[in-house]
DNA sequence: CCTTTCTGGAACATCGGTGTTCCATTGCGG
DNA sequence: CCGCAATGGAACACCGATGTTCCAGAAAGG
């Protein structure tokens, strides 16, 4: 029985993620809609809505880590190193706008954490990453151009692999020592 | 009299614009406090909350046009009318934020306006500005990397004036041709 | 100085979202 | 096949924001 418990939780959360990333103040009703449940089991699940956003900070959370991980921020130049996160990122879609305008983002993330600190430094060094910009400049333009490519996908008509590669071209150029 | 009713709507959408840019949701009484006003007066300016985001879209369209103008974005290559731009756009502050948290930003803005298309389309031809970037790409781009510039100021404690130099500095590395 | 205009507090009805309770129904799992 | 767990609908109280009305006091302007 356990399963069908945990099935129906992250039910929710996938539906939560989805609705909330496109408005934030949107009523619980909403989600448990989306989640093909009723508003009632929701809140069974999520007494609060406090413990639901709660929830989805760990699930998001989860889910960049894992997204970091297979970027393995630790091998090669520091530039291709973000390259690579930014394409792991930039496929957690839904996630990526609930990370925004929930203030989630900056917070469970930190500025920036170690590994990313790291993985910029080694590009100063190797030079594929002007020394001038610091790693939390760094981070926060990754995080802004990732918002901004995934908005122009609606807003521009344009595939998810065209505004992928207009962002991983933006951030190179911008990070790229002149 | 008419002198006391402009001043007291100006005061209004002042505050409107300094509240609802940190939190679009905020009752209307947080801002007739900011304001120095009585929730009543309020009211009598704006009857409907939508009366009042209505004249804010208006306000922010009308600074977002005086910074165009300063901006002369005619004059010189591409790139460094982009370059003033930013700089105008940037000193708007609160009403940055305000273009995002709403979704004002792009329905009034549009993709971009001629004007916009058409520094950009100089910079592709003076060679300023990479011709494999569309104009409603680096609109977006602008647009992300002043906001994320903006909120980089609370964030990292760091200037304003540095934020701008570091906005500008990226913005220009991910628009010039390789 | 007196009138007209503007103001802001208080009180009120309304509305939508929230969280709770109760109950009938469904459906896994033993 | 039976029983316990999970579900979802209905009804309810509650709360905060909204918008309205009324009135007394302040202030502008003749």
């Amino acid at each position: 029985m356990r399963s069908v418990r945990a099935r129906t939780r992250q039910a929710i959360l996938d539906a939560a993620i989805e609705v909330l990333s496109r408005n934030p103040a949107a009523p619980l009703g909403e989600v448990a809609t989306a989640a093909d449940v009723g508003r009632t089991t929701l809140h069974r699940y999520f007494p609060e809505r406090t413990d639901l956003i709660e929830a989805l900070k760990e699930e998001a959370g989860r889910r960049l880590d894992e997204a970091r991980l297979r970027a393995r921020v630790g091998d090669e130049t520091g530039a291709s190193a973000i390259r690579r996160l930014c394409q792991e990122y930039f496929d957690l879609g839904d996630v990526l706008s609930l990370l925004f305008r929930e203030q989630i983002a900056f917070e469970d993330e930190g500025d920036c954490d170690d590994g990313f600190t790291a993985m910029i430094e080694r590009g100063h060094s190797d030079g594929s990453i002007d020394p001038e910009l610091p790693a939390t400049w760094i981070s926060n333009l990754m995080w802004s151009h990732l918002y901004g490519g995934w908005s122009y996908i609606s807003e521009a008509q344009v595939s998810r692999h065209e505004a992928l590669r207009l962002v991983l071209r933006s951030i190179e150029g911008a990070v790229t020592p002149r």
